[in-house]
DNA sequence: ATCTAGTTTATAATTATTCTAAAGTGAAAA
DNA sequence: TTTTCACTTTAGAATAATTATAAACTAGAT
């Protein structure tokens, strides 16, 4: 991901491309593989790679701009912790709670044959599958 | 449900049958239908039910120790409160956003005819369908 | 270069949950 | 029965994730 895609994503979120913002940026989304991650393990990771400590403030307020402008999308995980993804398409995860690791699996290699009628006035939004690995 | 039922929930639970444990079991487990909660709605329902407040504290641990006894299931939602289900058979769930509700799929209305690979050396625990709603 | 709206940051506040420790109680034993 | 004591309840403190605050800073327009 060539750096004015980085600013493209910045600025589409309403955000102005500072230091701070660049380097968080960049981490995210100058990656091949999708990345699943919580705010602190982001923080960390950030911290170690460039010794910089950015405040934790500024990484919660720029992730839920990049999640409100839909360039990270959230994942429910059992757990107290809040997941983000870099994969905004519609796709499932695997889920193994030995090493607390999603693991993508594309929205095409899950089919579901049988669904049950949806209440009364509502209509679908989206379907999620969580698989729950173990040993 | 009877209330020697109850009282055997409560015994298999490894908790004494007080009055504050067995209100919160009668409330949780004398219904037909699938009841769904948190600890705060639960808590808010007890007091305007009987007007005794039981401490959040023993609401806390009751429905931990059912959780861990498998009377009560968790559920995973978007947002900060954990949720409780007092279905623990196998099955999925309708998730209705504008009033956070929760509604029972039967595992028998979902059929999942192609299922991805699973990692190496892994296994499938169970999987968990969402079907999230919208008006 | 100056100015200003937007930004960063340390710190405080909030919220859900868990912990603690003192006072209370169920039920087994005497 | 009464005694006894391990188990309970409870209020309040502690913890942990997240959000809010407000003072010091800065990107970028002028
Ligand atoms: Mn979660
Ligand atoms: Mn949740
Ligand atoms: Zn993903
Ligand atoms: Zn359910």
């Amino acid at each position: 991901m060539k750096k004015i895609d980085i600013l493209k994503k910045l600025r589409s979120s309403g955000l102005r491309p500072t230091k701070q913002r660049v380097e968080i940026a960049k981490f995210l989304f100058e990656r091949e593989k999708t990345f699943h991650f919580t705010v602190e393990s982001l923080n960390k990771l950030l911290s170690k790679k460039s010794g910089s400590k950015i405040a934790l403030a500024t990484i919660y307020n720029t992730v839920h701009a990049f999640k409100t402008a839909g360039h990270l999308s959230e994942v429910e995980v059992r757990g107290n912790k809040t997941y983000f993804d870099t994969n905004v398409s519609n796709h499932h995860h695997f889920y193994d709670s030995e090493t607390s690791e999603l693991i993508d699996i594309d929205a095409n290699d899950i089919i579901i044959q049988k669904l049950p009628k949806v209440p009364n006035g509502k209509k679908i939004k989206n379907v999620e599958v969580f698989i729950n690995l173990k040993n």
